[in-house]
DNA sequence: TTCGAAGAGTACTGGACAGTCTAGTACTGG
DNA sequence: CCAGTACTAGACTGTCCAGTACTCTTCGAA
């Protein structure tokens, strides 16, 4: 007897394989057939664990949303009880575009976009979950950092976006079009550069 | 005997179906017949103005390229006699996100996010022509601004990123998962914060 | 050891779609 | 008015793919 059962190992093959070719090829670009083909099943098994193709691709990007949701949520708590907001800021910043811009979740998001007219809901949710959830999480924090006097963010929330773009929209950007190589240095010069543009603009 | 040729007529109507359905439906959602119907002309007459369904698609989205390029240029020549800082930063931002913001082009960045596995030249082209070029000629006139005294830009490039995105950042993102609305007033509200905090951080 | 469920393998259906072919019609330049 | 070219209409080929059907095999629980 293994850990799971015979099904719930297929069901598991099955979600890994779909990730990896949705990932990579995309929606259309990935067939039933090439899925199950990497996940050492039969299509028939596949149709037994998922309704159709549809299913089987909203359960695997609602799952990865949970998960990034996840990752970015516990970056923000080290935020709560700075007393040097300016090392604190930085070292936020420097792991926030490192966990954002991970290859995985570039991919995810060129995915997404490219479906967005096919699944609206699934946009929707992806954007809510991820910036959308991180900017009104951050704002909490500069809130509460505006009222122990150590910023001065008067429209939290706009605050927090123009933070968040600060760090993030240079090399996003490039990477939405083109799969260019970023360095960890430079992830650092934007980090900074960009926590200096927001401190001369919010800090008090 | 019209202003065009037969040939030439039916060539723009070609051309204005594609580019219709393409943005509309994207590259693999539109389908040459839906393009020859949308144009009242027949199949033949498609593949004898276009060798395929890649060449049409690249034909339409380089000349849509050319004319956004010339939109967004002509905007940021209007900064390099400035005399009020604040004033025409503001005024060139409000007049930068309607244009970049506009229906048609977030149509387009979708698009091309959507194919750039499939076309990596042309997301790379129109980057380069997008984004890119408006940076560079940006930068260009932050650089002049701060030889002037009216700017402090050590790194004109990196400051032409941030204003970039600091106006545009928080709409685009959104619009690329929902076609959610927005208003004038909230675009002047995004351009006008966004050069509060530029001028912050790089004003004298 | 036996039985029922799950799975493998593979063939099949039906529909979409790029691109070609053909036979006949309309336009245009000379 | 007459070629020759462009265009039309629609049938056709080949391919891809989602989803189904069917038969035979394997697993695992009692």
């Amino acid at each position: 007897m293994s850990s799971q059962s015979r099904s719930a190992r297929k069901h598991d093959a099955i979600m890994d394989a779909a990730r990896t070719l949705f990932l990579r090829n995309g929606y259309s670009g990935t067939s039933m057939d090439e899925i199950a083909a990497l996940a050492a099943v039969s299509k028939q098994t596949v149709y037994k664990n998922f309704a159709d193709k549809e299913r089987l691709f909203i359960e695997i990007i609602t799952a990865d949303i949970a998960q990034a949701e996840a990752q970015t949520q516990a970056n923000v708590q080290a935020l709560a009880s700075s007393e040097d907001i300016a090392t604190d800021l930085r070292d936020f910043a420097r792991r926030h575009i490192t966990i954002v811009l991970q290859p995985h979740l570039i991919q995810m998001r060129r995915v997404i976009i490219a479906v967005a007219d096919r699944f609206p809901d699934l946009a929707t949710t992806w954007y809510a979950s991820g910036p959308g959830r991180s900017h009104t999480t951050l704002a909490a924090q500069f809130e509460e950092l505006t009222r122990r006097g150590l910023l001065r963010t008067p429209d939290p929330l706009l605050a927090a976006q123009h933070f968040n773009w600060l760090v993030l929209s240079i090399p996003l950007n490039q990477l939405m079009f083109s799969p260019e190589e970023f360095t960890q240095a430079q992830f650092e010069y934007y980090a900074d550069e960009a926590v200096r543009v927001f401190l001369a603009a919010y800090g008090t």
